[in-house]
Order: C-alpha cells, then structure tokens, then sequence
DNA sequence: ATGGTTGGCCCCCAA
C-alpha cells in the first residue's frame, strides 16, 4: 500500500484553511500533518477538506496555541498522545494505519529567544521535551513507525542559512542539537529527508521578520519527516514545496513530503 | 546591536 505524506506547520488552520485545500488540491498526499492549529479540535474547518477526501481525522487542541492534526484520505485510529515534559499543551499526537505503522505527529515547543535554561524557562520546557522524547524511545524502541512535524531544530550546518551566525540562536544552538540528536538515537530514527537530499542547504522555514524572504534567503529546516529503520527503505521522493512560502498570506513554514511504499 | 512580521485574543503573548 503505497502512499504519500506531507507535514506543515499551518499557523492557523482556520485562518489557512483555503491554503491547505489547495495543497490538497495540487498535491494530493494521502496523509497530512498539521501543527500550530491554535484552536480547539471542534473549530477544525473539517467541512473543507471532507470534500476533498480527507475523512479520517485524529487531533489534538487547544485555544489559541499549539494543536496537531492528522487529516487522511486513509482510515486511521488514534494512537494517543503524550504530554512531555508535563506542558499540558497539545503538541503531540499518534494514529495507527491499516497497514500496521504507526505515525506520530510533533510540534516540539520553539524555546523562546534566550538559549539558556537559567534565564528562560521556555528553553528548558524544550530540552525537556526532548529528554523525555527520547526516553520514551528508550522505553520502548518503535518499529514501523514514522515522526514528523515541526522539531523547532535544524540539526546540520547546512539545514541553516549561516551555522556559524546561529549557533547561538535557539533552534540551532549545540545543546539543542544534542538533545534531538539524542531522541533520533533513542528510536533509531533515520531523517528520510536528508536520506534523499543529502547534500546542499534545505529549509522549510523563512521568518516573516525579512523584507524579501526569497531573495535574502535566510532559512531553516524546521521541519522534519524521520522513519524507523525497517520501513525507512520503502521511503522515496522526498520534497519540501518552497514555492508554498511565496502564496498569499502564506505560513512561515512550507510543507516537507515523502512516499512510502509499503 | 537591533528590529523586523504574523496570529490569536482580550490589550499582550508566542513565534
């Protein structure tokens, strides 16, 4: 059963609900993942992608923050989810295919300005979240298993307009890539993106704070598709849709795809 | 070193 996946972190799914029928429309993924709802699971648009072939729906919300969705033309069932580091905010969510994979789906906390947990809170809530990622891998190593969504890290030089003028910007800082790298070793995880683009600057997200996001270019890959190593092989035509960020009214982040044939 | 933009919501917080 092949099939296609896409990640994207919406930033406002009811605001963008229009932006995500039309990624729908044109690029047909059988499973999508949302992150950054910011609303609760009744205030999902669900009437507008219910017509397009996206039935099968397992989400967490909450009002005004966070918020993961798995929106499906496949049937799904929801797997659950897991509060890390005790946020009680909705940033994780699992679903269970037919086939037998099970999916996960994260929005891991941004961390705030401040790299330093002593001084911001937020940044520790992060490292947190990541510790615990990785010791519920440890617990129980997942197999035929696929975790996407928004990392809020981008872990390599070249997933960076410039590694050596963020390394002290949190999202790319070395603790934080540390702490991802750790939860990716936990699991076993294999970055399918970078698998198939392994070499050459990648982003999947552009600050709205520049004048001219595509001609200053000072991106970052946020944005992650990973996949245990028994299914990791059956992964292909990876993608990350930048001509997403140039639509109107876009999200900083643009979707990250992959296929799957399983 | 700083400022730049966006979204949700109760006039400020998070990104």
């Amino acid at each position: 059963m092949p099939f296609t996946l896409a990640t994207w972190n919406i930033n406002s799914v009811r605001l963008r609900a229009p932006l995500v029928a039309r990624l729908m429309e044109e690029q047909a993924p059988d499973i999508l993942c949302l992150q950054e709802c910011k609303c609760p699971v009744e205030k999902l648009p669900l009437e507008v992608f219910a017509p397009l072939g996206y039935t099968h729906v397992v989400a967490r919300g909450q009002k005004g923050y966070n918020g993961v969705a798995i929106l499906s033309k496949l049937p799904l069932e929801d797997a659950g989810s897991v509060d890390f580091a005790g946020l009680g905010q909705a940033r994780h969510v699992a679903a269970r295919l037919e086939n037998g994979v099970l999916l996960h789906n994260f929005y891991v906390p941004a961390g705030g300005d401040v790299p330093d947990r002593a001084a911001n809170e937020k940044f520790g809530q992060k490292l947190d979240f990541l510790t615990e990622m990785r010791d519920a891998f440890r617990a129980s190593r997942p197999e035929r298993s696929i975790l996407v969504g928004d990392l809020n890290i981008a872990p390599g030089e070249d997933d960076v307009w410039s590694h050596k003028q963020l390394l002290k910007i949190v999202s790319h800082t070395p603790v934080e890539v540390d702490h991802l790298a750790a939860a990716q070793e936990a699991g076993g995880w294999v970055d399918v993106t970078r698998a198939h683009i392994p070499e050459g600057k990648l982003y999947s997200w552009w600050s709205y704070r520049a004048r001219d996001w595509d001609a200053a270019d000072k991106g970052r890959r946020l944005d992650h598709v990973w996949a245990t190593p028994d299914i990791a092989g059956a992964a292909g035509d990876s993608r990350i849709l930048r001509p997403v960020r140039g639509w109107d009214q876009p999200s900083d982040h643009v979707p990250v795809l992959a296929r799957f044939d399983l």
